[in-house]
RNA sequence: GUGGUUGUAGCUCAGUUGGUUAGAGCGUCGGAUUGUGGUUCCGAAGGUCGCCGGUUCGAGCCCGGUCUACCACCCCA
């Protein structure tokens, strides 16, 4: 049979690794010096804990895992009958592949709420899947970098969730543009047009108006029988940017007006103007997941067609569908995946960090090949990254491949080193070559690191 | 889940209106006086033309299906 693997999955080779491994290493810098700690849960959870949090959308996307054993004999005689895949479905699997990292966070903190001191803040770097169409930067396994802090409804967490989103995307040479909105006001717009019904279809539609502009987002909201008079009420309020300039629209909701005063407290623990990147406060922000009450976030990349590349918001009582009510919660994510593409593309990867490789030893004979794995020892022990090629081959073929590995510097041991206690220490870079004791050049590898 | 585009050596691609043993560049491997790479020269290997089926005397080229990648919708990181 011929290899291949699930659409939407990828082999990471070394390159890639490395590259993938200083994104995460930075962002979970970040992470921690604010203060959070890591956590894991497993790839699957129960599919009673990932069902209905995600909207149908998001049902539809989540991978199931079928139960082991003779799973044909306990299913649903009636919905198999019928091929009613829906009502089958809970009798052959119960376990699903998380599709987020915050619903299972989410579990986690109900489960072990004891255990925990509130506000509790955590970082989890994990993959989750989805059985979603793949195009560029959409996969169907991928990984998300999350910090939420739950126990705390402080407005200073949204906050500092900004500043770490501006700080990774400074640290990492992405230029992007932080919108935050609040879900609150959204509603308060509902509620001024007189259609609190009808939030959702209306915060879908306007999310989209910088893709299908104002006429477009007017087509989508009637499309979805929104009346006209509430149309016109609800595109006249988009016009207004300012959030102070807001409240005489919205005084009469006062969940709008609540959601006025939470995005003028987030204004006043930060500034937008003292941060590195773009940071706005952005009306037509909606953001699709169902489980988000209060400021929600979202961060694109400047100069590159891909999907946001980070995403988040306050959600209220996600820990409640597990019992536990009265917890807020707050966090955001970051997209590896979309952010390696981004980096990819506008070559903002350090040239360093291939391959760390910093010398090899190549033997000329069967005796010196002995000889030079012990000295490749002495010189792993003093925390110099080395190998040894494997058998004592042409001495060309040896040097080709320390040049195919990039490794700077080559150490030539033969019956003349042998002889003398020395190598011949070449830098691949000059061509230059030097004898030396060992000792000499372990010290001069060690302070070059 | 819906609609569209695509698929030829490891990589990037040629392949003329369907017609004999499918090509190039790069890469790989071997060689150019015995212990030296990145340049040059010579040579070689490597393809069931994504997969399955159909039309045809004959298909890489036409038709159908399927898979992948990509694009739009949907949704999102």
């Amino acid at each position: 049979m011929k290899p291949a693997i699930p659409k939407g999955t990828r082999d990471f080779s070394p390159g890639e690794v490395f590259r993938r491994q200083y994104i995460f290493g930075i962002i979970r810098e970040v992470f921690v010096r604010y203060g959070y700690q890591p956590i894991e849960t497993p790839a699957m959870e129960l599919l009673s804990v990932l069902t209905g949090k995600y909207g149908e959308e998001g049902d539809r996307l989540l991978f199931k895992i079928l139960n082991n054993g003779d799973f044909l004999s306990k299913a649903n005689a009636e919905a198999l009958e019928n091929r009613d895949s829906r009502r089958l479905l809970p009798s052959i699997a119960e376990k699903g592949l998380r599709y987020d990292l915050t619903v299972p966070f989410a579990r986690y903190v109900v489960m072990h709420q004891h255990k925990l001191s509130f506000p509790f803040k955590r970082y989890q770097i994990q993959p989750v899947w989805r059985g979603d169409n793949p195009q560029k930067g959409r996969f169907q396994e991928f990984y998300q970098c999350d910090v939420d802090v739950v126990g705390s409804t402080s407005l200073m967490y949204e906050a500092e969730l900004l500043q770490i989103y501006d700080e990774v995307f400074c640290r990492l040479g992405i230029e992007v543009v932080i919108k935050f909105n609040n879900r609150k006001v959204l509603y308060g717009i509902a509620e001024a047009a007189g259609i609190p019904d009808r939030f959702m279809d209306m915060t879908v539609a306007i999310d989209k108006l910088d893709k299908i502009g104002s006429q477009g987002v007017r087509a989508e909201m009637q499309q979805r029988g929104i009346a006209k008079e509430a149309i016109d009420r609800v595109e006249q309020i988009l016009a207004v940017s300012d959030p102070e300039m807001l409240r005489t629209h919205l005084c009469h909701s006062l969940e709008g007006m609540k959601g006025l005063d939470e995005v003028a407290e987030l204004y006043r623990y930060f500034d937008p103007a003292t941060a590195h990147n773009e940071v706005r406060f952005d009306l037509t922000l909606a953001r699709g997941l169902t489980y988000y009450t209060g400021c929600i976030f979202e961060v694109q990349a400047k100069g590159v067609q891909i999907g946001s590349i980070g995403g988040g918001g306050r959600y209220d009582n996600l820990t409640g569908t597990f019992g536990l009510e009265g917890v807020s919660g707050v966090g955001i994510s970051f997209g590896a995946d979309r952010i390696y593409e981004v980096m990819k593309e506008l070559e903002l990867f350090p040239e360093k960090a291939a391959d760390s490789l910093q010398l090899l030893l190549v033997a000329t004979d069967e005796q010196a090949h002995y000889h030079a794995f012990r000295l490749l020892r002495q010189v792993r022990a003093a925390g110099i990254c080395a190998d040894l090629y494997p058998q004592a081959a042409k001495l060309k073929k040896q040097i080709q491949y320390a040049n195919n590995r990039q490794v700077p510097y080559v150490a030539i041991i033969g019956s003349d080193e042998m002889a003398a206690g020395e190598v011949s220490f070449k830098d691949m870079a000059s061509g230059e070559q030097v004898r030396l004791k060992p000792e000499a050049m372990i010290a001069q590898l060690a302070g070059k690191h």
